[in-house]
DNA sequence: CCAAAAGTGTTGTTACTACACCCATGA
DNA sequence: TCATGGGTGTAGTAACAACACTTTTGG
């Protein structure tokens, strides 16, 4: 972080130079202290998470950062340091924020089936839903919309898609409502 | 923070001497670092809370904090530079992990009867609850145990005693289980 | 017509809410 | 014996889980 800069400001900037991501979800994680985190030296590093819609964002990495691309978990073998920490921890936050909060959307495209948002809470809670039961749930909480749309071109029943109600889920935020899988 | 000194090392010795306190429970809230939060220059801050049972911890305000003292919110007014804001994020952060994990009880003596609690969570979360369901709700997750011990001195009939089980919190949380109010 | 996934309805069970009521104690 | 809070039971409702079934498309 620049002498001049806010932590935020810092963390968006950093994202972009490595990756030329811009306006993508971002959130402060945790700092993390140990003295002995860095044989170099003495880091206290400050981690933030981003969660990131690979069909509306196109990464271009950095010439100095070549090597910056897309990874399973699975693929993750040594990380460096104790990266391998700050990765389990933001794994868990997501987890727990995706409960509560209607983060998920950030990682699927504006306009989406059911089927989708499905297969992604079941990755990354890594559980199973009843597909009656997820959609009567999820639609139930009134803040997804749906659109007179339906996929196309696949060799089954087309579904619906759907797009995440911004206006209507502040609306509901201000009353107490509470998104909660 | 010293050089030479873990992050939560370091949140640990400061309130030890600024409070004499010890052994309490410290969590990690958030680094707050804008340019401007501070007038004499740049400050970054890693805040934590810290949850504090009065009936078991003696505070001993250090010489150079003479009055450091327990406030009840509606006592404070200004507080300097974005300390309101660092206060704010606590009072959220409390909420929500109240809601989820059995932090509530730091704020309780060792052994404390079901109308504590349910006083606590009341004030935590600033509702009210129906003292049946209540504590239907609060039994149910099997984490209290009963004593066989009674309020003594009260006119009325006294209530039973009660202990937060942490063995079996702990191994009721490997099976997945989760705490939630 | 078939396979595949979308989408719906039903039924039984569990959890939650509201509220009435009884119990034990000190004054 | 009264006031006060501790403690319990029940009935109605809402939420949830399991599962069977119908619908619509491309091949």
């Amino acid at each position: 972080m620049r002498i001049d800069e806010d932590i935020d400001k810092a963390a968006i900037r950093i994202l972009h130079d490595l990756t030329g991501l811009d306006n993508v979800f971002l959130d402060q994680l945790k700092t993390f202290g140990r003295v002995d985190r860095h044989p170099m030296g003495r880091v206290v590093t400050t981690a933030f998470y981003s969660l990131i819609n690979q069909t509306k964002y196109n990464p271009r990495p950095a010439s100095w950062a070549v090597k910056a691309r897309w990874k399973s978990l699975a693929e993750l073998h040594e990380m460096a340091f104790d990266h391998r920490e700050l990765l389990q921890t933001a794994l868990d936050a997501l987890q727990s924020q995706v409960r509560q909060k209607p983060i998920g959307f950030e990682l699927l495209p504006e306009e989406f089936t059911l089927a989708q948002i499905q297969n992604l809470y079941e990755a990354v809670l890594n559980t199973q839903f009843d597909k009656a039961n997820f959609r009567k749930k999820i639609l139930s909480m009134g803040v997804l919309k749906p659109l007179d749309k339906t996929e196309k071109a696949v060799r089954h029943r087309p579904a619906r898609l759907y797009r995440f109600d911004t206006q209507r889920y502040y609306s509901l935020a201000k009353q107490g409502f509470l998104f909660e899988l």
